[in-house]
DNA sequence: CTTCTTGCAAATAATTTGCACTCCA
DNA sequence: TGGAGTGCAAATTATTTGCAAGAAG
């Protein structure tokens, strides 16, 4: 694989970016940097990068695909209020890849895990009889 | 919500179907039966059941969006290689989701586990000094 | 050099929306 | 009936592809 300045760009911004970014959202923060990068360079590479395991590839039940380090790979608890986001530490799933490399013979290269719920601010407001109009 | 005769073929078609399925596939797995049936009615309907939690969205990997019924839920270890997918038995959240609701005060209504890895076929393709000519 | 990459534009795929008409409750 | 629900077509959004020109090894 060659190297060049836009691979290093698209990986560096993975990198310096807490969250998982979409191919958008990668090329947008590119544009100061690199203005004639184009978003199927962008495509091309994220995918090519996930295909030699340096980014894993999230989604956030909706169909916008994320991309992350490979090495910095995380789960994420989501409201389905209000879509906030918090990250999960740590993950339980040593034991159980263990046990289905053991019965299905794969060889496991990486999963992905994300969990749906109410944060407490949603919760106190669908508690509330809707107050406001909404619905 | 109204009942009608669109959503109990969507639903229907869901509940027989062994593996999540797409809009289009529901869609298209109705064009006998309910030959008008439009796809934004399929689409606007899978949303809708979801938001009532009578289905779960998974997405594996690739951008697009399956559903299926939120009873039926169940986690799949997918293969980089040739895409086959196999499902995973049981899931070992419970304890991992009861911890995280104490943590964040969360209300935790679901959650989605894929795995990725490479199938005992296509491990050993890989092996082969290649072979045939795939590059 | 020569092959892998890129940029651009055009092509596909996936999903959403506006609106007039239909059909449950 | 009256409003929620549907069908259709058009609009968006997300992603992929073809190809000529550019750069890495």
């Amino acid at each position: 694989m060659k190297n060049t300045r836009q691979r290093a760009a698209i990986l560096r911004v993975l990198d310096e970016s807490a969250e998982p970014l979409s191919a958008e959202e990668v090329h947008s923060r590119l544009h100061g940097e690199e203005p004639s990068l184009a978003l199927s360079t962008v495509y091309r590479n994220l995918e090519r990068f996930c295909s030699e395991n340096l980014l894993h590839r999230d989604t956030f039940g909706d169909g916008v695909v994320r991309y992350s380090p490979a090495r910095r790979h995380g789960h994420y608890l989501i409201c389905t209020g209000c879509d906030a986001r918090v990250r999960i530490d740590g993950c339980p799933l040593a034991a159980l890849e263990e046990g289905l490399e053991r019965d299905t013979g794969f060889s496991i290269e990486s999963h992905s895990l994300t969990l749906y719920g109410k944060c407490p601010r949603c919760m106190e407001r669908e508690k509330h009889p809707e107050k406001s109009g909404e619905k």
